[in-house]
DNA sequence: CCCATAACTTACCTCGACGTAAGTGACTGA
DNA sequence: TCAGTCACTTACGTCGAGGTAAGTTATGGG
């Protein structure tokens, strides 16, 4: 009798069922770092379109260094769109495109998840940190 | 008439909508880790329970020491289990709870969302590069 | 002449995530 | 006696995300 090889090969692409496992890490990765969340939600909350200092006042705590890096990687993934008005001083207004809103589905998964969730989370961190 | 004053207040707190913003964030953070998602997805694969070196094999690029640290963090928020075998060599088996396949069906969300729109923000990165 | 304003950019620094490599403990089989 | 196994831990080093603070540009208003 052969002992038991219970050692199931997995095929690394069929990791997260999907043709591009990389890919989806690299999207949690975008919307995991520190700011991403907060801007595309205030800015949904906002109606979609907002000024930078719109932004800066609906996000907390952001310097204007972190705004203006996240909302650039946000414009080159093509989740938003930059709108410069040639004006003094100069107005620029962010507007959520298609691909960015039909992020928001998924997303709000995630946070009704939390809402319901995340003080089990809480309790188990708890019960693991004493004893 | 007064100028538009487009100034909208936000509540802080109603950011996402979420009671507690800050435990999205968090959430978002611990998910979208170098790891997580590989070890979380990789151990429902291999029917929600595994042993270390199982897991190993599974996340091809992992090292002992992220395996080990992000089952931890893992186990303590709640989402896994850790049984251990007093055997020689020693025998671990780490299990899902229902805690933690609760957070697969969003999560199987955002794969999706990859699935369908990933190719779009490559075009989107492609247009903003170029320029 | 000088200041305020909006939307940035630049310089500099810190700190933690993550990688690499080696060590550990207890036992088994050769 | 010695190598091998598993599931780790420890030590050490790098690198980049993110914080802080100051500078920039162009113009109208006092």
């Amino acid at each position: 009798m052969g002992k038991p090889t219970r050692t199931k090969q997995l095929d690394p692409a069929a990791v997260c069922r999907s043709s591009d496992p990389m890919a989806v890490r690299e999207l949690l990765t975008k919307v995991g770092d520190k700011w991403t969340i907060f801007i595309v939600l205030s800015l949904d909350l906002l109606g979609g379109r907002a000024r930078f200092s719109e932004l800066e006042r609906a996000v907390p705590g952001i310097s204007q260094r972190m705004l203006s890096s996240t909302l650039k990687t946000l414009e080159r993934d093509g989740m938003v769109t930059r709108e410069l008005f040639p004006e003094v001083p100069p107005r620029v207004e962010y507007e959520m495109t298609d691909l960015g809103r039909s992020l928001l589905r998924p997303t709000q998964g995630l946070v009704d998840w939390v809402k319901e969730n995340w003080q089990q989370v809480r309790d188990a961190q708890s019960r693991y940190d004493e004893r």
